[in-house]
Parts: structure tokens; sequence; C-alpha cells
DNA sequence: GTCTATACTACGATAGAC
DNA sequence: GTCTATCGTAGTATAGAC
């Protein structure tokens, strides 16, 4: 049970155990502060198989951001489908579909097995390279583009501009989960943000997107 | 008049221009992505200044962090004394008093000479490190202490893991501005985000904050 | 397909001239 | 105080064995 585990987190193919350590280290210490040799010492690998399957390291970055936005898109799936179809609908069934794909959304950033894109995301965002189309392309524009349909229909008071910013500033209150990690454990007195604080911002979170979707 | 602007903006000490230099490139590319060679040929000087004036590549990383913190406590010292002495006052007053403070904050956040600041201390809340320590100690632990008191004054209904989640979102939307630029720079469809979009988001952003701690 | 060996560049730290 | 010169280590890329 153990073994099966291992062996769907830390894939048998070459290339994907190598994806799956870049992934993380790129996230980690970005692009320069990232070797290829660390990856693949990490992927038990020579450093040469990189350039096998990859083409060199800038090749091994464009296809880990094509890797994260498949992985996220997927975990989305389910959740955008259902926010996409509430479109039409009365402006409080977008209400509650914009709380159920936030709350998706804030689900994944906070969850364990994600954290590596999540990171490798947010860093794409302060100094976007090639990279970062892939990410808006392959994921971000789907999660936004829905997300401005159902702002759109539950106030169809707003105007364009203002939607645009109701809608980044619901998600960001789901990115800085992840990204003031840091603080927060600090802000709410504890050694580690665990399943009992991520609960309570992920209920405050609906409530308040409730909140600001009602008129 | 242009020189003078200059002679401002760059530091004639020399370890003071160390410094801005690498507050930047760290922030940038983070501490292992960051050579001391082109911070000290950025700054305009030998690479071994670093080493005698800040002992090293890691004494110059810690000696940001407490500069980020003082500059940062530094322009918003006003913004939160006016915090602090609300705090004894009405529900309605510690809800304005949360209002200012938040959008004081959102302006350093987008500022165009304080993007260096904020890039580095949100990189530390990625990887923690001892550079965390300077900045919570030196700037972000005023902040949470002020925000945790004006919250609990505009919402006594409130527990106090309730109050700490609160902030944490209050403040998230404020920091996505920065951490969520290029994307944001795609949801509102312009090619750079500026001051016609700022100005909208911080607006929201007002909004929200009063919606959010109302009753 | 994956490995080892190697060429070449860049890194941080330090010693010593001025 | 600030510079140049140099040491040992580690970086990416590539060639070639298997």
């Amino acid at each position: 049970m153990s073994l099966l585990k291992n062996k769907e987190k830390v894939p048998v193919v070459l290339a994907d155990r190598i994806l799956d350590v870049a992934i993380d280290q790129f996230g980690r210490n970005g692009f320069d502060g990232t070797s290829t040799r660390a990856i693949a010492k990490a992927a038990e690998t020579a450093m040469s198989s990189i350039t096998y399957h990859f083409g060199g390291k800038e090749g091994l970055y464009l296809a880990c951001a094509d890797r994260v936005a498949s992985l996220m898109a997927e975990r989305q799936k389910s959740g955008l489908e259902r926010g996409r179809s509430a479109v039409p609908a009365s402006p409080a069934d977008a209400t509650e579909a914009a709380v159920a794909i936030v709350d998706s959304f804030a689900a994944m950033i906070v969850a364990d097995d994600a954290v590596a894109w999540v990171r490798f995301i947010i860093r794409e965002q302060f100094e976007p390279t090639e990279g970062f189309e892939r990410l808006w392309d392959g994921f971000m524009s789907r999660m936004a583009s829905v997300m401005l349909g159902l702002v759109r229909t539950a106030r169809p008071d707003l105007a364009d501009d203002e939607i645009a910013a109701h809608c980044v500033l619901l998600l960001g209150q789901a990115v800085i989960l992840r990204s003031g990690r840091a603080s927060i454990s600090r802000l709410m007195q504890v050694d580690r943000v665990g399943p009992k604080q991520t609960d309570a911002l992920r209920a405050q979170l609906r409530s308040n997107v409730r909140a600001l979707l009602a008129r």
C-alpha cells in the first residue's frame, strides 16, 4: 500500500520524474537559483538526461510551466464546468457558483500535493517569462473568464472595470493563503498553518465572497 | 533637476548603494539566483566591498531584510499611528481606520519606488529564512497587531480565529495587487497595470474592507 | 535512452596592493 | 576603504561509450 502510493507519487517514467522535481526546485529557487545538476541528482538520473528530453535548462522550465497549467486545469476542471453552466442563471445562483469556484481554488492553493505548482505559478507572476504565457493560456485564462462571467451575472450593476477588480480581489484572498503563509502562522499564533487554520480561513473566505457579491 | 533626482535615488554612500541594488536583485532572483558579482557590478564597485561592509553574501542579505523592514515601517508610520489611536473608539471608527490602513498598505504595495521592497518581502514569505524574522519584527508584527485590534473593535462579535482570518484576507487583497500583477494586466485587458487600473483596484478594495467589516 | 567524461564559464571568499 | 588577482568549487552544455 505504501509502495503503491509511492509508485503513484514518484513517476516511473524518467521525464515525468524530472518534471516533478524541476517544478519543485524552480518554484523554490527560481530559474537562476536552480541548477540542472541538483534536479538531475534529486531525480536520480544524469544531468545529460535533461538535455536529451528537454533540450536544456530553458526547455525544461517551459515544460514545467505546461505541466503546471495542465495539472491545475485538470484539478479545477469540475469546478470551472459548474461555474460555466451557471453563467446564464440568476444573480443568486451566480454568487453561489462564485463561492464554490473561489473555495475550490483556495482548496488547491492550500493542498499539500499542489504546493509546488502554486509556488511555481506565483513566482512566475512577479517576473513573467515565456512560462507565464503557457500558464495563462493553459489554465489561468479559463479561471479568469469564468469568474468574470459569474461576477457580471451576480452584479449586473457594475461596470467592466469594477467586475475585473472584484475578480482580482476575490481570487487574491485565496492566493494569500499560500503567499502569506509565513505571516499567517505568526498572526494565528501557531508554529505551522494546519488543517484547523486552513478550514477557518476557507470558511471566512466563502463568507467574504458571499458578502462581496451581495447587493 | 534630473541630476538632483538621481542624486536622491542613487545613494552616494557605497554601502547604501550596494543595499539598494541588492534588495532589487535578491527580490528578483532570490538568494541563490543572485550573484555578489552582479550586485557589485550594478553598484559600480568591487565585489570585495561586499565582504568589507557586510561580511559576505549572507550578511548582505540580512542587512537587506533590516533595511526593507525599516523603510516599510517608516512609510507606514503615520498610517499605523492613526490606526493605533482608533483602537478604543467605536466599531464604525475602527472600520474606517482599517479602511485607511489597508488603503495605505495597498498604496505602498503598488508604489513604483517600493516595488523592490515588496518583491523582497513577498519572496521571503514563500521560503522564510532568518530574513523573515527581521521583516516580521521590524515591520509586519506592528501592522498585524494594529489590524487585529481594529478588527476586534469593529467586530466584537467575532472569535479570535475569525478576527485573524479577517486580517489575513483583508491584507491579502492588497498583496495581490503586486503578487498577481501579470494576471491583472491580462484580466483588465491592458499591456501594463497603470494608474487608472490601480486607482480602480484601490477604490474597490476600500469598498470591500468597509463591506466586510460592517455587521 | 541513459550513462560518464570533459570543456568552459561563473560563482563566493580571500589575500594583498594602494 | 576600495581595488585587482587568484583559489577552489560548481554551473551548463556537449561528445561519445554502451
